[in-house]
DNA sequence: TAGATTGTTAATCGATTAACAATC
DNA sequence: TAGATTGTTAATCGATTAACAATC
């Protein structure tokens, strides 16, 4: 069902959870079979691609008739891992560490906090949104006893560089960063950055330059 | 200096806030020149790619010399619209609308907050981080009677097309979404969509089949 | 069966990389 | 001047789109 050794470009992958977004929809709204040019229409993508994209991993469709929504929302979901679930723990309960320990959505992809790590005293042995925040002090011990997928990079510009470094070491799988800052790292752990800031600017740039036309 | 007609990709426009955060850490370090070869080989990309991209906005070297880091720093500024403040209303205070608000950085990226709008009675007339808070009903008449340029989009899921559909009508120009869904509007409107669980998904896809291998 | 729509191959398009003449 | 490195054209690579035979 998975042709394994031909390589998925990162194109793909990145518009798979868009295609899960929008079968999550269409199953809610009781749509029961979708064809690619129907799903095209409504996504704003051509039909080739939709099917290329999916073919990359397997034929879900069948000639004729198109895709059956729920298996096609469960097969993209296995793609992108749903069933099973990834932990996670936070570094850094700042503004965005915050955030994120109180965002009810990830929950629902299958992805778990576990931990919350932090230096301030004040905040050590509380609980966020029910999840419990731990001392720096304590994140090698805990790491190395629990099974931690994904470590949340929420600290300080000038700490990224060491703690990313520490959670490599720690054998940690993926790194969700939200420094404005690229990391590169001598481990095989996974990186995935956020940059608001690059964000913000890209959008700068398009209002800027739509107003010279 | 600016090819205006020429059209310039996504791709190359999605590079130049990191082109600019190399540029300020050089300037920081005290780097005054730089070819394309050397930053080439801190950023990971080829120089040809760095040639290519600067050349879509104009000829900022110099022949054996390379580029002069400050003033390649206040170019690509200048594409970006660092030269200039984006006025920003926050719309929707919940766990990442005051999040973002806290989030000093924008400031120093020229993107100004200049007011953030909720519902909830007890929080209409306080102030975050020094911005004042004002109630929706008021959303219309501000934006009408001052000057907005980006409106960030941080309100529950299920509002995020109505709020987005007022927005655009009002005139705003550019639209900065952290709901886990597309936008379309009838408007002339940019909109750059940040969509945080899609980017876990993305890593949680990364970790997963590295494994498979 | 006939009609519809997939899966897949082939054609096109765009983005990246290589090469090199221009020139500081 | 000679050496270095740009700006830019040409070649390559990869991603998207089109087309169509396979088949439900």
């Amino acid at each position: 069902m998975n042709n394994d050794n031909k390589k998925i470009s990162m194109a793909v992958v990145k518009r798979l959870p868009r295609y899960y977004r929008y079968l999550s929809d269409l199953l809610q709204n009781g749509v029961t079979r979708i064809s690619s040019k129907e799903l095209s229409e409504k996504m704003g993508v051509t039909a080739s691609q939709i099917r290329q994209d999916l073919n990359c991993f397997g034929g879900f469709g069948q000639q004729g008739y198109g895709y059956n929504v729920q298996n096609l929302f469960n097969e993209v979901g296995k793609i992108l891992g749903t069933d099973h679930r990834f932990k996670l723990i936070i570094i850094g309960l700042g503004n965005m560490g915050h955030a994120l320990s109180n965002y009810d959505n990830f929950k629902r992809r299958g992805f778990d906090i576990v931990k919350i790590f932090d230096i301030k005293p004040e905040l050590i042995g509380t609980k966020i949104n029910g999840i419990e925040v731990f001392h720096m002090d304590d994140l090698d011990e805990f790491v190395s006893n629990n099974h931690v997928d994904i470590a949340v990079l929420s600290v300080p510009y000038s700490q990224t560089p060491n703690i990313a470094d520490r959670l490599g070491r720690l054998g940690v799988k993926g790194l969700w960063n939200f420094s404005p800052m690229d990391l590169e790292l001598p481990y095989d752990i996974e990186i995935e950055n956020v940059h608001l800031s690059d964000s913000l600017m890209v959008l700068g740039y398009k209002i800027d330059s739509k107003m010279k036309k």
